[in-house]
DNA sequence: ATACACTAATTGTCCAGGACGATCGGCTGG
DNA sequence: CCAGCCGATCGTCCTGGACAATTAGTGTAT
């Protein structure tokens, strides 16, 4: 029984890998450093900062409870356990702790101790059971939902995150490779913005869509706008789909949809969704459509199609 | 009919999107600037750089250049035409360009102004026809090179290749999936270094060892060292297979395989495979096992499975 | 008391210029 | 022809400062 605390083995650590381990960059770090007196790595011989793991999971912490509104300077004094106590109050007075009992056994499934094979298995008997369909438009985006949840709340190990994701990843894609495409007269491209990794939120959308015979192209994660509008000009794509989730940056969201707008040909429609796009609500772009969720999604696909038969 | 040369839309890119479009840090580009006056980028109302889109193409070759051994300093003064003759020769006598019938035909497919469907299709004829091993330990490899080639000489975009990667991925999965491990005694872990996209390497080995009965699971792309540390003490796993490609810098890599090294479990096995670890094979790191492609990696799994069963 | 405008503080990003270690290339002597 | 040395190259990290954008706080008028 592993006891998932067991760490300590390398203390130290160079900027290049707290950056991949915390998600925040060297600068922020430095100034942080400097305005809160927090972290103050060691150096190596050369003056350059040694990160210690120890402060890795506070630095975890601040940056979970900034992206849920809270303010630097008055997180980074506290200690751990305030913190601790913050989030959780935080993540369960949000409202966003679903209570479901599917999504009770699947994050069972993730947590530690469990098997590794088990999320698939149990993944896979649910679409068996209640039809792809079904699972994707209904199931999926709370268990997405309840796994960054878990994620964030610290019950549940990264790694079981992107575990997670390659097992709906697989078995989604692996059923919807027998469809074929009814509506020819629209082509899908669907991607995210560099930064983010998560496409689960894409998936869902390509294959409600893909079900209802759409033709969908996946680049996979992290297309540069540059990339998006030569594929959309090689392919005659007449619809682009991009998915941002919490943790992508608002501002970096706002100029990716806004630099792709731009350079998108006019007659090309754009669809962007996920809640890294929310502030969309309030502030819309010209020519870029929001979509709240797949079932949205689902709504303006029929529409559109509707639309394009009757003439 | 697409002419794929419309990148005139937007002039001025911040550093983020020419980081994101080249490769290139912040940092170096700086540097290149003071050092070689190349690319000197407008400046806005703050100060801030603005780099041209008519200079990507000039940086994109020049990034070529250099991870084939080049300098900076005799690349960058160098006109576009030259760097695009240079380019030219240095793909076509370092003999990576593969005279394969069934590889052309698969760049074929993916050349602009072929149909965005025509990849999948093509694989999965070639899947059906010669069965998944053969597909996965001779074309797999081939291919790989082929379309990484491909993208080098600018014959096919970074669209393609991630539609072609998208491909093999959901193709190869959904084959997988059925399979049952037989042999019990290793689970094996399969990832990428963070800053490494491609998982097209590793999924060969993931294929070839599924199909002969190992138990495999995969992390995706980019995984943080403390992430596999976690996922190793969480699921009890015996062996991590990391994959790095030419794209990767060889002392990140390398930085990447001792950390990890020194903080996984003595018991656990650490094999590295891909051309990012090639350097491995001069400068062996202790408890390193270095794979030079998928067929080896299916030796030493052989080798592993066959010494277990003796005892 | 509530709404609103306006000022002050906070915070992330960018800039300039410098230092340094690792690597590369060429030169020299054997 | 080759090993070893030395200078040039090149990417990374450092410091310290400026600034815009956002947020918080204060005062005023209705």
């Amino acid at each position: 029984m592993p006891d998932g605390r067991i760490l300590v083995h390398f203390t130290e650590m160079n900027q290049n890998e707290i950056e991949q381990a915390t998600g925040l960059s060297r600068e922020v770090l430095r100034k942080w450093e400097l305005r809160y007196q927090f972290p103050v790595p060691e150096r190596g011989p050369r003056g350059q900062r040694l990160y210690q793991a120890k402060d890795l999971q506070k630095l975890q912490l601040v940056k979970q409870l900034i992206s849920l509104g809270m303010r630097p300077s008055k997180l980074i004094p506290l200690p751990l356990s305030k913190l601790q106590a913050l989030l959780a109050s935080k993540t369960e007075s949000s409202g966003l702790c679903v209570f479901d009992e599917t999504a009770e056994k699947l994050l069972g499934t993730l947590a530690p101790g469990s098997a590794p094979g088990a999320v698939r298995q149990y993944l896979a008997a649910l679409i068996e059971g209640e039809g792809l369909a079904q699972f994707v438009e209904q199931r999926l985006p709370v268990f997405n939902q309840a796994v960054g949840d878990a994620w964030a709340a610290g019950r549940i190990g990264a790694h079981a995150e992107h575990h997670y994701t390659d097992a709906v990843l697989v078995l989604v894609q692996s059923q919807l490779l027998g469809l074929q495409p009814s509506e020819l007269q629209h082509r899908i491209l669907l991607t995210t913005p560099p930064g983010e990794v998560h496409g689960l939120g894409l998936l869902g959308v390509q294959a409600a869509l893909t079900l209802r015979g759409a033709d969908c192209f996946s680049l996979g994660t992290q297309t540069p706008v540059i990339d998006v509008v030569q594929a959309v000009k090689d392919w005659d794509i007449t619809l682009v789909a991009i998915s941002a989730s919490v943790v992508m940056r608002p501002d970096l969201a706002r100029a990716y949809a806004q630099a792709l707008r731009r350079a998108l040909p006019k007659r090309c429609r754009l669809w962007v969704g996920g809640q890294g796009f929310a502030f969309l609500q309030t502030v819309p772009v010209a020519g870029v459509k929001l979509l709240r969720d797949t079932a949205q999604a689902v709504k303006a696909w029929q529409k559109l199609t509707a639309d394009q038969s009757v003439r």
